[in-house]
DNA sequence: GGGAACAAAAAGTCAGACTTATATGTCACA
DNA sequence: TGTGACATATAAGTCTGACTTTTTGTTCCC
């Protein structure tokens, strides 16, 4: 499900992209665009064309008489989508969800709260629905169902704040819980009490209660982070 | 201070992307990459690069057969620190402006008990150092000088937090402390009570309390944002 | 009216020549 | 020996023109 992947320079792209946020060539390392160009098996224009958008995500520096200039990991534009992904399938998964999870504990209980400020009617019913989905799923295995919900939840609530930077990190949110349900372990049912606090939440945001919307969605994030401790500790 | 500026390509982003997140072209508007190559009296391989610089920020879509469209303000990558910058240089700085305040308002004080476990000793001395600088310039219309150390100070509470995603925020923080002081109404010396928040803050890091840290900037960012109200009701 | 073949349009790709900035090495001079 | 000016090589930057590919919209036939 890779948004570029279209054309020869997304395919270049997203080989490359995932090779130097790996880590695969150490900060300073100094690229060549004919010498990936022929590496890669393509002219020249795709590869300058691959080039500037690494550029634009600071990945990487072209400087004239010098080359590609492959930057520190502190330089990078680590809200990019394309390289959170690529950070996501990389070595560093771990520390990359850890980074995500407190973020989202930043973020989520403001946005909850002022969910419960501005959610439209509609949006209070969505989130309803969403909470009786993720109780439907919530036994028996059905951890497919239960993911679609809880993601569709979240997303719900980032929108309804209002603020369009929390919005925006409604593909940040889904990412990190498909990646606990995908790539961690997760055998087992999810945790009834986090069940009980999303029908809690959908509740205090319809009754525009937005104290009780952000402490309760403290206390979701708060399991999100022990549950992260217990796996990678 | 722009990051771009170098080469002819720099210099058309720099024009081609305000006009963009300005709404200049309605969501769905269809450009061509020959046309604006003409426009801006540059090869097609040059406009080629731009307009691919404008895809990863999902400010466009370029397709074959249909041309380069412009995608809907929701698309856009608002974490993209370019496209902050111009879309605070734009008509909707304000709206922006608040965006990221509220941004703030929910980072800042998670970002800051992370500081108080995490810091280091240089760190607690810079932050203490920071916090002196902004009572010596708090009085008598030295503006400058309080707003230098105003944005040292949360850039080092960012970095001490430890998490990769806070601390790549300095620059937003930077960004809006500054035009506070530099676009908005700022006659007045700051807020003397702003400064004691400041003072007791490095205390509470450099004292590992983490609680009092997080509340005390809970306090600050909650003042910025009634500042905000006043301003732009 | 619906589906298949066709034509046009715009992005995508490539190759090659030329320009420009700049890091680095050279050499003369102090 | 150190230092400054100058020359040179290098890799990115730019331009041009030709060709390919995909997709859309039309037309024509059943």
């Amino acid at each position: 499900m890779s948004t570029t992947g279209r054309g020869l320079h997304g395919r270049v792209l997203d080989t490359l992209g995932p090779e130097i946020t790996a880590g695969a060539y150490p900060p300073g390392s100094v690229l060549r665009t004919d010498e990936l160009a022929q590496r890669f098996d393509v002219s020249r224009s795709v590869m300058r064309e691959v080039v500037r958008v690494l550029e634009s995500m600071r990945l990487v520096q072209s400087r004239r008489r010098v080359g590609v200039t492959v930057l520190p990991a502190r330089e990078w534009n680590v809200y990019d989508p394309q390289v959170i992904r690529w950070r996501l399938a990389g070595a560093d998964r771990p520390r990359q969800l850890r980074s995500l999870t407190v973020l989202r504990s930043a973020i989520e209980p403001v946005a909850a709260g002022l969910a419960a400020r501005n959610a439209t009617a509609e949006q209070c019913a969505d989130l309803t629905e969403c909470a009786l989905g993720m109780v439907a799923n919530s036994r028996g295995h059905r951890l497919e169902g239960y993911l679609f919900h809880d993601v569709a939840f979240h997303r719900v609530i980032l929108t309804a704040s209002g603020n369009e930077m929390f919005a925006r990190l409604g593909d940040v949110v889904a990412e990190v819980l498909s990646g606990r349900t995908h790539h961690e372990v997760m055998f087992e049912d999810p945790d009834p009490a986090a069940v009980t606090l999303h029908v809690q939440l959908a509740e205090a945001v319809r009754e525009r209660d937005a104290a009780r919307a952000e402490k309760l969605t403290r206390e979701i994030t708060e399991g999100a982070l022990q549950e992260l401790d217990v796996l990678a500790p």
